[in-house]
DNA sequence: TCTTGACTTGGAGTGAACTCGAGATATTAT
DNA sequence: ATAATATCTCGAGTTCACTCCAAGTCAAGA
């Protein structure tokens, strides 16, 4: 699979793969006899990870000390293991904070959605 | 309540403090005769407001015209309205993503607790 | 073979959100 | 009154995660 293909495929830029690769976001991708990307089925895994985690706000340096840990081999395994339970607990705190802020979100929209049927305004000050 | 304490008070620097405002992020804070900030009950709901908006992510372009917004008045309630629920859709769509993550986690992290108790290794690809 | 278009690298540029530093002014303690 | 500490503004610097550019290489069609 070509670089265009699969920056298609993930709607991930071409330049956002190839700075994926070369920061160590995933592993070399696997080249034809000329030196261009064909990206196969593990390559794909790493770039469905690599967004996956991204997508959730995630930062880079985490899925680079992942792939680092992983190409360092099985001894790293209880060491990676920790890596994404810690990740996991940042996402759980991140949703709290969604969550807290939807609820504040939702009573303001409440109340400006009071407003404008009513037309009155019921309040003042801007909690 | 000073910077200092403001800054204690809701863990947020006194730069960032001082960034918020000058970027219209929050109104403009009531001031000593001195020019010296003295946080009011107001000020201080302005900055708990930002807070909670910046803590889930939320872009500080959208508190500013938030801002923007209610300094001009009664006549933009609507728009307000709208901001906000845009707001809460982004939020709601950031959850979903991290939601995912959170089960793509959990699955990996399952297959390496097994691989850690038993000393196995059962695959062999990262997916 | 030649041309056209896709792909390559390395490095520089961008935008968002802070963060820091310098020099000036204000407040508090002695 | 003076010294020490806190706060002020303004502009520059930093970090993160891309994103773009230039100059060169590779591959497919006429």
């Amino acid at each position: 699979m070509t670089i265009k293909e699969v920056s298609e495929k993930y709607d991930i830029s071409q330049d956002t793969l190839r700075y994926y690769e070369r920061i160590g976001m995933i592993p070399p991708v696997t080249r034809t006899s000329g030196g261009i990307r064909d990206y196969q089925e593990e390559d794909l895994n790493w770039v469905q990870l690599a967004k996956c985690m991204r997508s959730a706000g995630l930062p880079v340096e985490a899925m680079i000390e992942y792939v680092r840990l992983t190409h360092e081999g099985d001894s790293t395994i209880p060491a990676r293991l920790q890596l994404l339970v810690e990740q996991k607990e940042i996402l759980i705190e991140q949703r709290k904070k969604i969550d807290i802020t939807i609820e504040r979100l939702n009573y303001k929209i409440g109340r400006y959605e009071k407003a404008v049927e009513t037309g009155v305004l019921s309040w003042e000050d801007d909690e």
